[in-house]
RNA sequence: CGCGGGGUGGAGCAGCUCGGUAGCUCGCUGGGCUCAUAACCCAGAGGUCGCAGGUUCAAAUCCUGCCCCCGCUACCA
């Protein structure tokens, strides 16, 4: 229940998304991880940044640019006013700052920090050997490959164009990843909790302890990317451009005693980098190594949350199983989707989406549960004092056991949220919205309504209702801020309280902020019951 | 081959780190209530916690072996 002395920084981080791909679900989940999770932290009274972003290098993009007869530049610009950017107001996210790796307060970092690991002697001119298919003009992955038919039978073939590729080799150049083993296992060893799931953290410390290779770091068969600053002809390849965007968006590279530079003093190292766990290892194997090459602290966490499922299997466009999230949330509101995908899902295991699933969810515990707990407290003061919260008289044990649970509901809630177990977090306000529920049906406001004897009995518990539902729009903010701001309307708090946004989690359980005398009105429903599910 | 995750009432999940009445959401049955979004509350039915051993007074939880599903195994964002 104590306010830190001095703000603490928390800088959260989502991947900076592929341009090129439609937005689904799977990104919004992990943008709204984020989101929750920084303003938890900023209702917690922390100096909060919150950077999510795009990735637009990368001979995908530039080959659909080719495609569509503009220029790569003219092609993501396109891509993100009309796909990228939209998502973030859709699922209501409150970001701070919105990178995209064609900005030049990127690109100038990443040549700088690249100058920087090149003068230290940790990249050095190479031969890439691989794959590379004629027809695409591009280096393949091993496991891009598919078996051939026919003719190829037996051999490896493009998945594009159905014929054997060729190995071929290119100059380029490459980061001395190998030279960091020992390095990386002795901070993991350290620091147990720099990756998490614990299931993450084996994997990366396994991954490790083979030992690591050297990687090439440069492209010169690309031409939509980020040029070396040594070896113009190359363009830096997309993941070592890309991964560079958490600190060239916190001001790494600007110039010493601006503004950006201080930013980027107090920000670094990150709190949290939230990940899908495909791309675990660039971010807890090769990030961090970069980072040690260049003399920077590493980021506190890599978080690698699972997938989304639907039908048992990975989201996938070409299995027309990818979701965009405004098929959603234009049925079921960006609310419904936050609380959803975090409550229904553990953060750091795969989970599988259903309509059917979230719409039973959505009407139990959202409609039927805190919406028409809603509803029926106001609509009590409402008849019964005229929309004027009376103010309560003595507390019997029933109305105290209510404030005892607050207090360790708010205890649970915050342990939970602050290590991202967010259905954990959520779970505990959901327990306190039932008791709510049940004090409510046990007390009967509405008997003690018809007897004038029972008028003081009957304020008490209806003030404490109100009371915890003030403390609810408070606990479910981070989750649902429009629906709360909708609680906030209708218990008429602002205007005593202040802003919801304000209200902190330290204080939240303090029994008796909402004065009597404030004006209870009936809104609208928090969360209508939804006619028959989508069909999806 | 190696590493990792999962296998819990009809469905989807939690619990397993620190062994001790198996919990949650939905669904089902019966009852209560009427303030409320036909919502809310209570009670009940339903589970050999993948299989087989072991440790222990006691195991979903620890150990061993096995079976099934999935992921990773190096330069796809």
């Amino acid at each position: 229940m104590v306010t830190p002395a001095k703000p603490v920084h928390f800088y959260a981080t989502t991947p900076i998304y592929y341009v090129n791909d439609a937005p689904h679900i799977g990104h919004a989940y992990t943008t709204t991880a984020g989101d929750v999770l920084t303003r938890w932290h900023r209702q917690r009274g922390e100096k909060v940044w919150f950077l999510t972003g795009v990735d637009e290098h990368g001979t995908k993009v530039q080959r659909a640019a080719e495609e569509h007869e503009v220029s790569p530049q003219d092609w993501v610009n396109q891509l993100v006013a009309e796909k990228w950017r939209p998502v973030l107001d859709t699922i209501g996210a409150a970001n701070d700052d919105f990178i995209r790796t064609t900005e030049t307060r990127h690109r100038t970092g990443v040549q700088r920090f690249w100058e920087v690991l090149r003068d230290n002697g940790h990249v050095y001119a190479g031969s890439y050997e691989g794959p590379y298919c004629v027809g695409c003009e591009e280096f393949k992955l091993s496991g891009d490959l598919v078996p051939g038919e026919g003719a190829y039978d037996g051999q490896l073939v493009c998945p594009v164009h159905g014929r054997p590729v060729e190995s071929l080799a290119e100059e380029n150049w490459f980061f001395r990843l190998s030279s960091f083993t020992e390095q990386l296992l002795h901070h993991y060893e350290l620091h147990p909790a720099a990756v998490e799931p614990p299931s993450a953290y084996n994997e990366v410390v396994s991954f490790i302890r083979q030992g690591l290779q050297d990687i090439s770091m440069s492209r010169s068969s690309v031409a939509w990317g980020i040029p070396l600053p040594w070896a113009e002809k190359q363009v830096v390849y997309v993941w070592f451009d890309a991964l560079l965007n958490y600190i060239t968006a916190a001001g790494y590279g600007a110039r010493p005693g601006s503004p950006e530079a201080k930013r980027f003093a107090s920000l670094w190292p990150a709190d949290v980098h939230l990940v899908g766990k495909d791309i675990l290892r660039f971010h807890a194997v090769y990030w961090p190594a970069m980072l040690m090459a260049a003399g920077l602290p590493l980021p506190r966490k890599v978080f690698a949350h699972g997938w989304l499922l639907v039908g048992g299997e990975k989201m996938s466009k070409t299995k027309l199983t990818g979701i965009a999230p405004e098929e959603i949330i234009d049925h079921f509101g960006s609310d419904a989707f936050r609380y959803y995908f975090l409550r229904a899902i553990s953060f750091g295991q795969d989970g599988s989406f259903s309509w059917e699933d979230m719409s039973a969810r959505y009407t139990s515990e959202l409609a039927n549960g805190l919406g028409n707990l809603a509803s029926r407290a106001a609509a009590m003061v409402v008849r019964y004092c005229a929309g004027v919260l009376p103010a309560p008289d003595s507390y019997a044990n029933s109305d105290l056991a209510l404030q005892d649970l607050l207090v360790r509901t708010v205890q649970d809630a915050d342990a939970a949220m602050v290590r991202l177990d967010f259905a954990a977090g959520i779970g505990a306000v959901k327990s306190f919205v039932d008791a709510v529920n049940m004090y409510v049906t046990e007390q009967e406001p509405w008997v003690l309504a018809k007897e004038p004897k029972h008028e003081q009995r009957l304020h008490t518990v209806l003030y404490t209702t109100a009371e915890s539902l003030r403390a609810i729009a408070v606990l479910h903010h981070a989750v649902m801020p429009k629906a709360t701001e909708a609680m906030w309307e209708l218990l008429g708090a602002g205007p005593a309280l202040g802003a919801l946004a304000s209200q902190s989690v330290q204080r939240v359980a303090l029994w008796g902020q909402l004065p009597p005398g404030v004006t209870i009105t009936k809104g609208e429903s928090l969360f209508p019951r939804l006619e028959e599910p989508v069909v999806g």
